[in-house]
DNA sequence: TCATTGTGCTACGATACCGTAGCGTACTTG
DNA sequence: CAAGTACGCTACGGTATCGTAGCACAATGA
């Protein structure tokens, strides 16, 4: 008689997708922004390893068999709570590339130097030297992190304002790396000057 | 009765330290070997968190209680294990700063293609971000790994191959940082021509 | 209003850790 | 050979996890 349980036997792929019938219950919504928040809050104080169910059910407030009843699994939670962490950057159309590549190369500088993502990277990487789902994460994140400088090195290319033998991701290793190497690596501040160095120093060669 | 523990109140500094009374004793300097093998190896596979005292007692045949005898806390095993893991690099003097920069570069992407190292880093980062002690290791280490080109760059700033001017916190940022974000970030090929290029950008600009 | 669904709560069982105690045995060294 | 020392082993006590079960209560929506 207990048989109200998630009937698994059935034939559509999607029928009673909540979504559809129920577009929000407010409780589900609730509860699973609390749990999400609490969960990056935690990431980025902690790392992957500081996650637990219990912790974020702590700081929540939601209960953690609530909790259990969104994501079937921790790593579920987590690799959630990861996916939500990278946002996208819009490539910069200032009308040349030197434009273009300050205005990219200030904004890196400005996320690295405060983004709940940079604190939590290290981590990712980490995880992601064993963890397939988690390297897929990981990879995601680093593309959405690189097509803009992708793009507007094409463009460049395409408009001669860098040789057509360009190396793309050589370039952009040139430009994002001494970046990284500054805010995880050497730990020296991430200032103005060292990052229009790096552009400079960049530009200098075409 | 059971007074033959450690015996704390000496007033002298070293007085018995068995490295003056017992060069070596076998049986410690087997253990010991034995337990640190056995953490290296779980390091490199597992990361720090990879690490508990029961799995290096099972891997290295030591007894749990012999690992505490020798490391009073697991933090204690963990940062001996880390700080075995750099290696000091000498610096290269082949006649010139290009023959000096291809050797440092070739040997830093030899190290992280396949060194230990280079797959405990991630690992290292992430918990120096919160942990003291290891942020000491991890800057130590960065400093070793860093210290060979500050040494080729200021010979070269003061034979005259490098301006007077030159930045040499950036420059090593300009080597080291597009290899580490190969290595790291976009886990693309660390090639001797992607390696080469980087000199040869860097080199290209005097 | 009434059935459905989501939540909170307490209590579990199962691991995996950390770090320690006590005892008997083997090795090392004087 | 004898004393000292290191070692292995078993067994703990304590804590932090993960993930689940069962039940009562509240919100929702037809």
């Amino acid at each position: 008689m207990t048989e109200r349980k998630p009937v698994l036997n059935r034939p559509e792929h999607e029928a009673k997708s909540p979504s559809r019938t129920t577009p929000e219950d407010g409780r589900v919504r609730r509860s699973k922004d609390l749990v999400m928040a609490a969960t990056l809050e935690l990431l980025t104080e902690n790392g992957l390893g500081g996650v637990s169910v219990d912790e974020v059910a702590r700081r929540s407030g939601v209960a953690k068999t609530t909790i259990y009843r969104h994501w079937p699994v921790r790593s579920a939670l987590i690799l959630d709570a990861c996916t939500r962490l990278s946002s996208q950057h819009a490539a910069p159309d200032t009308g040349s590339f030197a434009g273009d590549l300050a205005a990219l190369m200030g904004g890196m500088a400005q996320l690295l130097r405060t983004a709940r993502w940079a604190s939590v990277t290290p981590s990712i990487i980490d995880a992601a030297e064993r963890d397939p789902d988690l390297a897929t994460v990981h990879s995601r994140i680093q593309l959405e992190h690189s097509a803009p400088f992708q793009v507007i090195i094409s463009r460049a290319v395409g408009s001669g304002d860098l040789p057509p033998q360009t190396d793309v991701q050589a370039m952009i290793a040139d430009l994002l790396g001494p970046l990284y190497y500054r805010r995880w690596f050497s730990r020296e501040p991430l200032d103005d000057a060292f990052v229009g160095g790096i552009t400079e120093r960049v530009l200098g060669r075409t």
